[in-house]
DNA sequence: ACTCACGGGACAGCCCGTTCTT
DNA sequence: AAGAACGGGCTGTCCCGTGAGT
């Protein structure tokens, strides 16, 4: 079933696309609308006309963009019953490469851009890592109920040290322009979900 | 002993403590020099004298920064021989409130603004980066060599773990305006040097 | 019949035309862009999109100062056939008053201004003063060929006297805020005419 | 008979003539004192060690440059008794070349630079006119006085006429970069002279 | 008597975000 | 949807005048 979309609406959806490319790579401050023109082949007036502000675009923008990625790392965990299988198939995903969206993780770009000065992206921002950090904590109290992980774990830590574990080395992995850290971490997260969180008798 | 500074280099330091402050918050492309005026009380005369250019001076802001806040980690370190409990210091010092350097931490912010089209900036966030990678690795491979730290163990890999953990909690930290995510990060690493880098013998 | 502009081509001409105001009374160097904005009540993202630099605005406001102030110095003549006749409404033609221009002949003024550094506008000066030059040198020719003036007249060395003194006399003016000398001028350039130039016979 | 000068006096007369020099050149605000430094070889505080602003020393630049040109103008004019040939010899010393002042009539130039917001500059120019003035109204009455010249004569209108012509060619000539202009003025003026103020018998 | 560092202030040119007119 | 128009901010430069040092 394809949605059916009128003229404006694509061009709008394209703007969105390109912008939440360009605005993770250049940050919110770093990307201008003469950028985002060049990139859509779009006059001015054209952008405007969907968007009341560049502030408002780039908040569809970073929507778009964690909906894009969000749906990369969360590709496949829906048929995967057991939580212990979901989450490393989460810890995997990180590694499909190469990344939908350029220049790294939405979350992190825009938590580092919005964290002064804007209130609406920066919501936005909490927003979602909530969301994730929610997805996570089902995940291990699911497995605590199912018997699956051992019982006791606090599961906001648990999501915490996943999430943190992971978007740090995505920073590290930026910043030496090398997926290795990145790797290491999924690796040993996975190794962890195993080792320390899975209870003893079924391991 | 004080050292002796000529009025100008009192001036030029000063300046780079506010603009390392502010760039720190609020990003190289989101802080101007109007900003910086502002906070030094000088007019832009006064600064240009100073510093050739905005980039030099946050490239001198990033040193200043890094240093300041390399010194409140690094805190203690140097009188404590084992390797193990070195490590752990260096973890707790992540804890010492408040930061001298408002806005988190300056690798983090400087890597994500100046990983597009700032190349002299990102050279020192990679070079900063590799120090205190090497900082950690040595401290574990000084631990194999004296017996503390079971052998094996990937000095390298480590430090990616230990670096990408605390990085991505603080990125955390920061988004929640709660510190909750660092603190666990911090415990979590020193029961990891505890269980699993120290040999069994001497635990 | 109004000549209808579009609105930014209103707006240029606004600027042009006070500019060369201001130019003419401040001189180039002594007038910045930022008295044109406060004289136009335009913010500088306005002047800029209709001039490149400075320079070509000041090129474009001494061409409309001497279009101006020629307009005045021309008033009537064309129907005037009789070239002494031309000439001496020529003259009287500088006594008008107030000069639509403030500050002063654009010529001289701008001549003074470019004769360094600034070629763009000296070569207008330059043409400018050629037109005006050949304009009363055809003057004397026709009347030489008409016979209104006596033949053997060097028509360049004349043009050259009557602008030499009436500039000249308009600086004296300027200098001691006293039209007295500009009107001396006009009256022995007149006389001049009569006496000098126009064949006996016919005076 | 030499004067005997202190160091820092014949450094501050080094100091005018180069300023003079330049100011005459590229006007008041067309100069800097950057660029009197580097003409001068001295350092800013060598400068303002001696004056007390740029308008100061434009005041004296001026004064020097006017003193040495009158010199020239007035060169043998003390000892020619007849005012007629003296008032001849006077516009013959315009065309001793080169000037002494390089960048035309410091009269002329200053009067330009000055006309708006330097009103010490101003002044000067005024009294520096005057004198000129005084001197050739001077030379007619007392040639009106011996009889030289024809009784009934606006002296003063005559040296307005004087001024007015040789400042005004020396705008054209400076404009045309061609000394033509200059030349046919001195010879009219000279002409006029012996045809038109000289009485008749005595011709 | 002079140097040199210093800082305040203005300026030119550029670019960005936004609105208004087609 | 295009694009002209405009307000506003920003960077880097220059210049003037001061004052500490030599």
């Amino acid at each position: 079933m394809t949605t059916e979309l009128t003229k404006g609406e694509a061009t709008r959806q394209r703007i969105v696309a390109l912008a939440a490319e360009l605005f993770n790579q250049r940050g919110y401050a770093g990307c201008s609308i003469q950028d985002i023109m060049a990139a859509t082949g779009l006059e001015k007036g054209g952008i405007y006309r969907h968007f009341d502000s560049k502030e408002e675009l780039a908040a569809e923008a970073f929507d778009y963009a964690w909906a894009t990625i969000s749906a990369v790392r969360g590709c496949g965990l829906d048929s995967i019953a057991d939580p212990a299988t979901r989450l490393k198939q989460h810890f995997a995903n990180f590694l499909l490469s190469p990344s939908p969206i350029l220049g790294g993780c939405p979350l992190l770009n825009t938590a580092m851009d919005a964290d002064d000065g804007n209130p609406v992206l920066r919501e936005r921002v909490q927003n979602a890592l909530c969301a994730w950090k929610t997805a996570i904590a089902n995940a291990v109290e699911q497995g605590m109920r199912s018997g699956t992980f051992r019982s006791g774990l606090d599961s906001r830590a648990i999501a915490n040290q996943v999430i943190g574990t992971l978007e740090g080395s995505i920073v590290l992995s930026r910043i030496e322009r090398n997926d290795q850290p990145l790797r290491q971490a999924v690796a040993r997260l996975t190794h962890w979900v195993d080792s320390d969180l899975t209870t003893p008798a079924r391991q």
